[in-house]
DNA sequence: CCGGACGCCTGTCGGC
DNA sequence: TGCCGACAGGCGTCCG
């Protein structure tokens, strides 16, 4: 399910229920995860207080004074706020219960999510050490990604998909940025000039930050985990919109596949 | 170092 | 209707 901006979203949504509260119980229903849930995560966890909630890249972190937990929702995982005995449905795999009375709870049907224990340096941890920076965050400029794509020779659609590279461009907002500012994606990553740069990192902050906007609106329309809308129903420009017309051209958008993910452009709005 | 392929899972959908 | 393969928004790991 989540891009970045759903993650951001969670984030927001979970945040008051969960921030400055105790983790009274952890209930691990199903541990087979993406790496099996650590066995000691229960015990550490328990009796702690959320000392802040953020995200690096699209895992979210749990801080406590003892440590950090951190959260990936995978492909199809979402949190979402429970009253404590809420019954568990088919893929409720994890259960926190806050001050005794409501219930943050992690659904995932594929398991293709993760939890991690670590210490007070979670930014250490092996699975952040090296990402590359934020999209959002200041580090992210057309200088940047220009002089990141010196050489590369692989196309730029899979550069941006590229943890290394950039953070939190996932397939769908990869194909909407690239649209956005004219690049063809299969075009080589280290031969898009410098100018061409800049405008593709403005799309793609761009399209994410009206993402996550959309994600706030959303927010205000329904509560956290009545698993409302799994993804934006964005106004999106190409993807998966094979075979209908450009809306900017009127050319029939193309799907092609690159490194085993969908990709869709238009070949005429992208060179 | 780089780039490409694989695999972890379940659910859904289109074609026959 | 039932079966079967393809595919799905991620990403760490392995291999050449």
């Amino acid at each position: 399910m989540p891009e970045l901006p759903e993650v951001e979203t969670t984030l927001r949504g979970i945040s008051p229920h969960v921030v400055a509260h105790r983790v009274t119980t952890v209930r691990v229903r199903e541990p087979r995860l993406r790496w099996p849930v650590p066995p000691d995560l229960a015990r550490n966890l328990k009796g702690q207080t959320i000392t802040g909630l953020t995200r690096r890249a699209k895992y979210l972190l749990f801080h406590t004074h003892r440590g950090t937990m951190l959260l990936h929702l995978g492909m199809s995982g979402s949190l979402s706020i429970k009253p404590r005995q809420a019954p568990a449905a088919k893929h409720d795999h994890v259960d926190f219960i806050l001050d005794g009375e409501r219930c943050l709870r992690f659904t995932d049907p594929r398991r293709f999510g993760s939890l991690h224990w670590c210490g007070q340096t979670p930014l250490a941890h092996a699975l952040l050490r090296d990402l590359g920076p934020e999209p959002l965050g200041p580090d992210f400029s057309g200088n940047y990604l220009y002089a990141a794509s010196r050489g590369r020779r692989i196309a730029i659609k899979q550069h941006l998909m590229n943890a290394r590279i950039v953070v939190g461009v996932g397939n769908i907002y990869a194909s909407e940025s690239l649209f956005r500012a004219g690049i063809h994606p299969l075009r080589s990553a280290g031969r898009i000039a410098r100018i061409r740069m800049h405008r593709l990192v403005a799309e793609i902050r761009q399209v994410l930050t009206e993402a996550i906007a959309q994600g706030d609106t959303t927010l205000r329309d329904f509560s956290v985990g009545d698993g409302r809308p799994g993804y934006f129903q964005q106004a999106l420009e190409v993807y998966g919109r094979d075979g209908q017309p450009c809306r900017r051209c009127g050319t029939p958008i193309r799907a092609i596949r690159q490194g085993q993910r969908a990709t869709y452009y238009c070949v005429t709005c992208q060179r």
